[in-house]
DNA sequence: ACAAAAGTGTTTGGGATACACCCATGC
DNA sequence: GCATGGGTGTATCCCAAACACTTTTGT
């Protein structure tokens, strides 16, 4: 395999992907990075990513980097868009379509062209190589404002989950405060979450009365772009005041509650979503 | 200019790009497209657009070619999606990084590799070149996405323009109807609307008693994504009763209205969309 | 038993919706 | 002067926001 072997009447650029992977552990907000392994920017962190071959397209491409340099199987990413500066790549011109994805908090190694890779809060993130730190801004934008229109939240969560991580999930993307109470009735309003019977549950641990959980499997993708056209508001944010509890003493140190979790589980209920999104009624407003 | 000049050592795909321009005639919703003159699919139609060339961004590149193809000059895009299907040229592999845009309803002409140039009602469109019926489909969702959160409607039309065509632009791009003065004040009370008076106004014609009009320039660009990253909801819909005006004897045939319009004329208030993005409770809800 | 957090109320005020009237323009 | 459409006001109703009390869980 000598070099210099494909040959065009034009110059091409190389085509890349990248992907920037959602974390969240139950209390903040987390990003997969690997540490690359080889030049450029060897020992710096950055998205998981690669060349796109000529027998995939850049989803089946980000996808199969994923597993290389990650360990994580995912099946449902979101195309985030291109960056096609000239010179973000030091070998050649190198265009990268980048994705972004949700996965709950799982474990991950480094593999292939990584040497390493960890999960990062979202607050504590080190200097990325390329121009990975433009991407993940781009990517918090993005979350941000689809959480509005679809249950993006969900695909970040364990399929079971309680009322309070949901809350903080949201907390976390959106960087706002609601109360308890109005979160707990709106979420239980829409008709997209059910509660599931202690019996019902298969990974119930712990010994607590009732359980609510979801059902998700890959909804993210199902629902990425609505498809009648005119997508739905899931979720509009209208900055309250953002008080805090009310009895609550005060607390303004970060929230504690460790997966050790108390209340009610919940499950996503897809069926309740697909119905609310055919009435077209379905909306979600803080 | 031989053929075979420029070689890699690993396989490079073509990248090319795209734009769906929409444009607004005060009646309906329109598509830029022009009539290919070369092969493949010479004389069917598609979307402005070519190959990236190696000293352009994909934004330079494409704003190139609508300039090339159609000889209209735009200034703000926005990237829309990038399409990596493995057949989607007979040629060789080519990706197509596709961008969409609004425009008004002005002159264009075919030049370049395109034989003609023209503008499509949204619901006459002829038969589509690549992928590109797929990419337009693409495209609608989008901007009825992005219409919730942006002033996106107004580059689609003059500087000045009659509340009428403003919401005709929303009902064209949503598909639903809204009460006439519901939207009036809903419009008004928004804060992003200058009512033009007569004397302010530049390009006056009629006699009519006042008029409004807007500022926008490129804001359409400014706000694309929303710089804080929490996106402002500017417009949802909620598919109300969507009756036709009570008065109105009944006109279900497609709504009238040519250009000799009638009414005050309104321009984009950019100031007034800037101080309402800085408070934070800037929000439009049909 | 005590503290802390979860589950579930009620009240209220603002805004979206539905609806009517007057006026301006144009044939 | 009549028809068409534009400008503006009002009442209602719903829902989100604010707020309190009881129950459960963990130590």
């Amino acid at each position: 395999m000598s070099t210099e072997q494909y040959t065009y009447q034009y110059p091409h650029p190389a085509v890349a992907t990248d992907c920037v992977v959602f974390g969240f552990d139950g209390r903040e907000l987390k990003v997969l990075l690997i540490e690359r392994g080889i030049d450029p920017f060897k020992g710096m962190w950055a998205f998981p990513g690669g060349f796109m071959r000529m027998d995939e397209t850049a989803e089946e491409c980000i996808l199969r980097e994923l597993k290389e340099e990650t360990g994580l199987q995912l099946t449902t990413i979101k195309q985030l868009g291109t960056f096609t500066g000239i010179n973000r790549d030091p070998r050649e011109r190198v265009i990268s379509i980048a994705f972004y994805s949700l996965s709950p908090d799982t474990e991950v190694h480094g593999g292939d062209d990584a040497t390493n890779a960890r999960w990062w809060p979202i607050d504590d993130i080190p200097q990325l190589a390329f121009d990975h730190d433009y991407i993940l801004r781009q990517a918090m934008k993005r979350i941000r404002q689809d959480i509005h229109f679809e249950p993006v939240g969900f695909g970040l969560l364990r399929e079971e989950f309680t009322m309070a991580e949901l809350q903080r999930l949201y907390e976390s993307i959106l960087g706002i405060h609601f109360d308890r109470r109005n979160f707990y009735k709106k979420m239980l309003q829409t008709g997209i979450l059910h509660e599931v019977s202690e019996t019902d549950s298969p990974s119930y641990y712990g010994k607590r009365r009732e359980m609510v959980s979801m059902d998700i499997d890959n909804l993210f993708a199902d629902h990425a772009a609505t498809d009648n056209g005119i997508p739905r508001l899931f979720m509009a944010q209208s900055l309250p005041d953002c008080d805090m509890d009310d009895e609550t003493p005060s607390l303004h140190s970060s929230p504690r509650q460790q997966p050790g979790r108390k209340g009610k589980l919940f499950r996503f209920d897809k069926e309740g979503y697909d119905r609310m999104k055919e009435e077209g009624n379905f909306r979600l407003e803080f």
